[in-house]
DNA sequence: AGCTTTTTTCTCGACAGTCGAGAAATTAGA
DNA sequence: TCTAATTTCTCGACTGTCGAGAAAAAAGCT
């Protein structure tokens, strides 16, 4: 069923143009705005100005009144407008960001992410969030975002974490991490899916013209996909397939998850290192590997030792059969190899190419360009202010009655 | 990028929503459009009158007249506005079928698809086209849109099948198809593609609120999977995944399409053959196999054949497996069932539940419906009519101009 | 038959939004 | 001081949606 249309959603569509623009470049004249835009000059006028009568942006006065003629006026995002806190889950931390509504970061601090189950882990991110505010003499009220990711499965629609390698299948409701005072809306994301639309994004900011569709891959203890496509004229589209337990090999090596053959068991550190040393596949996997001891064996497999190198191979070659599915069930599509596993592509290489070249997918469409790109940190979190900010943004506008309101 | 908006954009999305309704329930009254799509009335007046002008919609003079009150006017589709050419290629024969712009079926006739190259095959088809017009003496020009749908893998923007089990990655360019005084745009589709579309339609229709996502497998000499998911407020996104040349087994049993161990290899009717009298994987697969012949095994296996048992039991499995990597990679999701195949289901069941079984996504989130519908020929032809009358109306109101002269 | 009730369609004016053109503003340089 | 250049701002025309109520037309009632 289609949805109706009606004049204000054009102006909420036009006006959500206009703040993307701002978003992406920064601080622009109205004449820069209505190019980036395609909007006319006049309909630009009529928006800032509702969107600074709303005090959403502003006009800065710093202006570098270069060339002759009247004097640009530059807008920005009135940057106390709101706040937004990322935050980031790893095995062992958990990193803080408050970032204003510029988009400039206002302080990071990481925790220890503790023992405990899921009521410890949510106390311990309440604290988090509280810390993250005092420290900077925040009004909760003012935070209008809370952006949460994890390695894991998230729920489509709730900040709820279905399945995750600490927990398994408890779920964790991130939105009762926030108490009283709070008015934040919470989102929840896979951490790679925030990779893939960071790379993405990178795409169209570097050469407009790439592929809009791309798979971004991370290689750990655990094995994360994220899926982006830019469609015609829209929001990007991205998603966090399940990809890392994915059936490898019917009845073969224990996963972490409980399940058999996951690519996971065969891919991850803990499956490295469980085939390196000859252990039998259905050993309760290793908690937790300290990337050390996989880089012994990466350094024995660099000198020659076959074990280490087949343990390698085959976890290249797992890797491989599941991109050569992905690509039957998602299109041909660049793959970005990211995480703390590419240290040992020149180990794993050969196996993904094996396993990918002998599938019809592949000798249709050619081997995939498989980019290796290591700062997946940055990525991460790049991808957070991409994905927060559109719903933010999104958000402000949708409410119109403030807009109306501020005006008075 | 976002898009930009105008009040232009908004009449002809309304004038979609109007036809749409249209198609849907065919013949209504002013006031049930506008309950159907929420416009107020007055806009519905507006629209009506501007598609009346350009002669896409017309009143019908007979009405029910039952009940009280002014008599509600009908509106419907001008059964002359235009005409649709749907194209069915199966193994064997080629179907054509005429349908004016109100959707009702004006003539129907199938012709052997013959044998040679792709150039003799594009001109089978043209001749197709060229008796379907003269039999019922419509102007060529009138004919909007022909849509093509055939199994293997098609392009994604242009009518050009990329590759088919008869003409491997041979491509065939189907636009080509058309010959002078022709004007129809030509769209082409994978076969299941339209089955997972209908599916979507009848859930739809049926009960509103089901669930927004479903597959359809279409099981015979070749396997086919198509993806149908229900948007908010949006057209429904439908897509054909390489399902049956995804990667099975490694190194595993040689398929039609020239790799090893792709799902159809395993599950395909040639493949149950092979499996039934034990011939090596590595033959090269029948080209065609007789329904009769799979119908002998499965009366032996239904007898006790072991071997004949394991045959459709491996067929089953190849595809359980496969269909929870579907699950992985595209989160969960009824499946539906369909194709010639159907008929073994009982033979089929216990193997693809086995495959299924045993993976993180099933025991995550439960085995996936499993509904077999066996009427594959009509929904094949229900999903043509469905997506080509979405794409005609969406043409016919986006050239404006024509709207604008007709008024004249 | 004539009046009332009921239901539907049609019309009008208010309001929101976009656009092009050109006026107003403002600076650099002659 | 004047002119050219450049940007912002404003005005009127146009398109579109909406609510309210007028107009139309049939059925029922007296």
């Amino acid at each position: 069923m289609l949805a109706k249309s009606s004049t204000e959603l054009v102006r909420q569509q036009n006006s959500a143009l206009v703040l993307s623009a701002l978003r992406r470049h920064g601080r622009l004249a109205h004449t820069e705005i209505s190019d980036a835009t395609g909007l006319a000059s006049a309909t630009i006028s009529s928006i800032t100005a509702d969107l600074e009568r709303a005090r959403i942006i502003e006009k800065s006065e710093q202006q570098a009144t270069v060339g002759r003629g009247r004097p640009r006026v530059l807008f920005s995002q009135r940057r106390n407008c709101g706040y937004l806190i990322t935050v980031i889950i790893s095995s062992d931390l958990i990193q803080y960001s408050l970032v204003d509504y510029a988009g400039t970061l206002l302080d990071r601090f990481s925790e220890p992410r503790g023992e405990g189950g899921t009521a410890a882990f949510l106390a311990t991110i309440s604290a988090g969030l509280e810390r993250a505010v005092e420290r900077s003499r925040i009004d909760r009220g003012s935070v209008l975002l809370v952006s949460v990711s994890s390695k894991g499965i998230a729920h489509p629609s709730e900040p709820v974490l279905v399945w995750s390698p600490v927990f398994g299948s408890q779920p964790v409701d991130f939105a009762a991490a926030l108490k009283d005072g709070w008015h934040a809306k919470v989102i929840l994301n896979n951490e790679t899916l925030l990779v893939a639309g960071a790379l993405l994004e990178r795409e169209v900011k570097t050469q407009g013209g790439g592929e809009p569709v791309l798979a971004a891959l991370s290689l750990g203890h655990s094995i994360g996909l994220g899926i982006a496509r830019r469609v015609a004229g829209g929001v990007p589209e991205i998603s966090a397939p399940n990809f890392g337990h994915m059936l490898h090999m019917p009845s073969g090596g224990l996963c972490r998850c409980g399940a058999r053959g996951c690519v996971e068991a065969y891919a991850g550190f803990y499956a490295i290192l469980r085939a390196a040393f000859e252990v039998p596949v259905d050993t309760i996997p290793a908690k937790f590997v300290p990337v050390a001891e996989i880089d012994k064996i990466a350094a024995r497999a660099r000198q020659g030792n076959r074990m280490a190198q087949l343990a390698f191979r085959n976890a290249g070659a797992a890797l491989g059969y599941g991109l050569s599915r992905l690509l039957s069930l998602h299109g041909h599509m660049p793959v970005f190899i990211t995480g703390p596993g590419t240290r040992y592509q020149d180990l794993l290489q050969a196996g993904i190419e094996e396993g990918l070249a002998q599938t019809h997918v592949v000798r249709l469409g050619g081997m995939p360009g498989l980019t290796v790109v290591p700062d997946e940190p940055s990525l991460v979190f790049e991808g957070h202010l991409n994905l927060a900010f559109s719903i933010v943004d999104q958000d402000i506008i949708g409410s119109r009655q403030s807009m109306q309101a501020a005006g008075e």
